[in-house]
Formats: structure tokens, C-alpha cells, sequence
DNA sequence: ATAAAATGTAAAGTGAACTTGACATCTGAT
DNA sequence: ATCAGATGTCAAGTTCACTTTACATTTTAT
């Protein structure tokens, strides 16, 4: 799964300390997360979508077996 | 957070095993999820909005501290 | 050049998402 | 009434999202 963490973020002109706090997690999340050493919670990708003004799909792009047809 | 996977998933006439094997989870888990006992990970809700033709955000609805403004 | 801010790495711990399996109850068709 | 299919409960195990802390590197401004 690929995401655009850092670019939206970056946009905003935010840095991650300021995304991690707006996101109530810690900046270990955030490096993690832009990295793509993880995938997020459905919570946490809904609050990113929140805070990027955009849908949860906008943010993350979902590869081979994260979708349906495999 | 509560969710309409089971109205969803009784207008499309399917069963809670048939809907499991098409998510690849176990039928535990789609009852537990219909039962409200657990958060989903994003790749299955992703699947899940896949397989209903509608977004995340459809079908799940976030309250309190899952939201920005808490 | 140097200091500060921003970003990154590493490692160990916790909680919850999801699994498996066994058994109980409800619903609908015959 | 009964049998099968669908739904539900309970419990124990595994994996991974996320945390915390401490330290290293890169970037930016002066």
C-alpha cells in the first residue's frame, strides 16, 4: 500500500511534529507511516482525510491483494 | 464507531460466509465487525467499500476523538 | 561554521485486529 | 416436528499498529 502522507503534509506546509500532534499520535507514527513501514488504522486515515480535506481513497493507494479482484 | 455493514450487506442478499470468503477474513470476523466488536484495519474497510460499490467514509460512521475536532 | 529545527533509525513493549475451533440459538422449508 | 442453514457466543492464540525513548543525520538560517 503506497500513500501521499508526505506530500499532502508538505503542501500544508506542517511539519510532522505538528501533523502528530493535530493527530493526537506520536512523530514516530508519522515517520513510520510516510515511510510505509506500516499501515494505519481506519481511524487514523480517516483523521489524516479530515485534516487533508480529501476522502481516505485520495490518500492511499491500495495494490494486489488489498483489493477485492486480488 | 458504528458501521451498516450488515444493511449492506442483506440488501445484496449475500450471507455472512459468503461475504467472509470474498473479503478472505474468517466468519468471525465479519460478525464481530456487524456486532460492532472491533475497529477494522483500513484494508479490509477498503474492501469492504470495494464489494458495496460506495466509500469508507459510507459505510462507517466516526464519533468523538475518531474525529479532529474530538 | 555552527546551532537549531526537522527528519530519520533502532529496539522493546502494549493492545487490539483477526484467527481458529467448538458449541449454542434462531429461522425457514418440508 | 425436525432438519439445515444462518447467525451468534466464548475463549485462547498470533500478528502488527502504535508507543516510548534515545540517539543519528540532514536541512536551514545566521
Amino acid at each position: 500500500m503506497q500513500n501521499v502522507i508526505k506530500e499532502k503534509r508538505t503542501s500544508f506546509h506542517i511539519t510532522q511534529e505538528e501533523l502528530s500532534q493535530k493527530l493526537n499520535v506520536s512523530r514516530q507514527t508519522i515517520i513510520s507511516l510516510e515511510k510505509g513501514k506500516y499501515k494505519p488504522s481506519l481511524v487514523l486515515a480517516h483523521k489524516l482525510a479530515q485534516i487533508f480535506g480529501c476522502t481516505i481513497e485520495d490518500l492511499f493507494i491500495f495494490e494486489g491483494d488489498e483489493n477485492i479482484d486480488g
